[in-house]
DNA sequence: TATTAGCACTCGAACAAGGAGAGTGCTAAT
DNA sequence: ATTAGCACTCTCCTTGTTCGAGTGCTAATA
């Protein structure tokens, strides 16, 4: 669809324009990019690129500037060809979370820190979605008069806490009664099977004669909706660095869309069903407010199960090359700690 | 030292500064403020004002605008008569608060949305720092292969998990021993206490002889510097609606600040110590990015003792008598849950 | 003596005009 | 098919001008 050369000038514009802002016109291409071709060609080609949709002028007599399709059709050229990913990187990276395996939140955290120092943009993580883990086992722990605490251990590390009130006071032994109960009814079964099973029993009234199970149900009720995954953000003031990012406005509908984390979350928990790196490039972004940014998020998984994505936030004006590398990698390498830490 | 009438003019121009931007002239100030004064006379006791350092003008010929100390003068002033708390907040808060008492980290993440909301400024909260709390209970659950889990149970319902690893595989049977030991030992230690011991015990070999110990505080040297509280901050994008957060090099100060969580939280656990809300207007602040900007904070106690600390970071221009209301009420209303919610 | 009215002065914001420069589109030559 | 040349367009920057708000000072006033 496009010839040899459209594409090569059509990638040179963009890594101007990438490596510097501002309209890129026809002499700057020839003379980092020499290619044996006379400004007057290059703009007869620009003008063809320009008709295709690729690029844009901000107003007549100004250089080229790419738009949202002219992004796609280069990371789509550049998928092809990318780079083997660079092992500094990944050595880098397993460094710096090698250590913090402890807690799966501080691990992801930092995840999204390196995400941002290394792009420049902004970096996002999500940690495992509790819905689809499997329960490994139920502590129930005396706390107050009236209160129990309640901790999940799933296989993920993931360990989920809440306090709880119950109507009367139960000891040790009837609290561990109470959790061998659970952990033989529920264990090995995912968090979303088991509210499942609990809001089915709970309407069928005949399984509630047992006090054990009665008591058993209760606290289950309790405790099983928890499954928001929390949500790490990192660099939004190395981001502001950027000439991008000078609109207040633009900005302030970013940080918006940011802080309230459910947004985040759904989109990318869509991303976890899918594979690879996926790229939205300005406009074609779900959501309003990330319309004039780009976002390029990955799923990460336990074994073939995702359960979670990390993402980076950045102007349209990306390095798409390095950035979709660094979430690449990244995100394999978090499924390899999940996957083979056991 | 400052006489009646000029206090009412200072006081006038920070109101009508706060209420809006931009330099005040003399003719705004009669006309909002009618004390039966002309603006000649009020130009001479601005004028005055202005050689105390209360007030300042950005250039000959444009209206007055207050300085850090105006502010403070205006603050302290203030503090004599500062209007009743406003039950309005006092039982909105409550309204908000009262549904998440289940885990602390969502309730402080909670809080900090609601300072922010209601006070269109930056909202900080700070979990209670876990060095000063006691230890309740320790609970050993094993995990994986050699792997266990450690969950900390305090009084403050502050419950801290971490994953380990241990060097042989143990039975369930030898983590209650074990977790018994150390309930008996350093139950009711808070843990700094409890740190600090071990810190010692760890020096003195001969302790070391019995097995049960060594491996006891092995456990407890990995376990107990767990001590990092978290921070929420909220309302970043509701305060860039501000016009005071125009100058987008500014905004990256004050978020590079707010995202290393560390400047805040040693920040924020000075003021633990302090008393009642303190005021740190512009230069006041003890870091050089936060001296554009205000911050209020007052520390919550659990009983006497303080745990933590709530904040909000606003302009200079803030409206100080709201400001300092909000956040007086939320300390209050925090360290009553946390003191009689037992 | 404290206050006020009047007036000249200052300074910034907003707007207009003009020049410089970069880049284009078109046409004719190669 | 490519290129050189040229006229044209548009933005950016600078400069000049006006307008208005607000001051400081001085003289008049209660």
């Amino acid at each position: 669809m496009l010839d040899d050369r459209s594409k090569q000038i059509l990638q040179a514009v963009i890594q101007l324009y990438i490596s510097s802002p501002g309209p890129v016109g026809s002499r700057a291409v020839t003379k980092k990019f020499p290619i044996g071709l006379s400004p007057a060609t290059i703009r007869n080609i620009m003008s063809d690129l320009e008709d295709m949709g690729f690029l844009r002028q901000p107003h007549t007599s100004a250089g080229r500037v790419p738009t949202d399709s002219g992004y796609r059709y280069y990371v789509d050229a550049l998928a092809a060809d990318r780079p083997d990913p660079d092992t500094e990187f990944a050595s880098e990276l397993s460094r710096k979370l090698e250590l913090i395996r402890t807690d799966v939140n501080s691990f992801l955290d930092s995840a999204s820190r390196m995400l941002s120092e290394l792009s420049h943009y902004i970096g996002i993580s999500v940690s495992p979605n509790a819905g689809q883990t499997t329960l490994s086992r139920i502590e129930l722990v005396p706390y107050r008069k009236n209160q129990i605490a309640v901790i999940l251990i799933t296989d993920e590390a993931v360990i989920r806490n809440r306090i709880i009130s119950v109507d009367q006071e139960m000891s040790r032994e009837d609290l561990n009664r109470l959790a061998g109960y659970i952990n033989e009814r529920f264990g090995g079964h995912t968090l979303d099977d088991i509210r499942k099973t609990i809001l089915e029993e709970m309407a069928d009234e005949r399984v509630l004669c047992d006090d054990l199970i009665t008591e058993a149900m209760s606290i289950c009720r309790n405790v099983f909706p928890v499954s928001e995954s929390d949500i790490f953000i990192s660099g939004v003031s190395e981001a502001l660095t950027l000439p991008d990012f000078c609109d207040i406005g633009r900005i302030r509908g970013l940080l918006r869309t940011i802080e309230d984390k459910h947004v985040i979350l759904s989109l990318l928990e869509k991303i976890s069903e899918t594979d690879s790196p996926q790229v939205f490039i300005g406009s074609e972004n779900p959501l309003d407010e990330l319309k004039q940014f780009s976002l390029i998020a990955a799923p990460y998984r336990e074994g073939s199960r995702p359960i979670g994505a990390i993402a980076i936030i950045g102007p349209t004006r990306m390095n798409y090359s390095q950035a979709i590398t660094l979430v690449d990698i990244t995100a394999k390498f978090i499924t390899d700690i999940f996957s083979y830490s056991r």
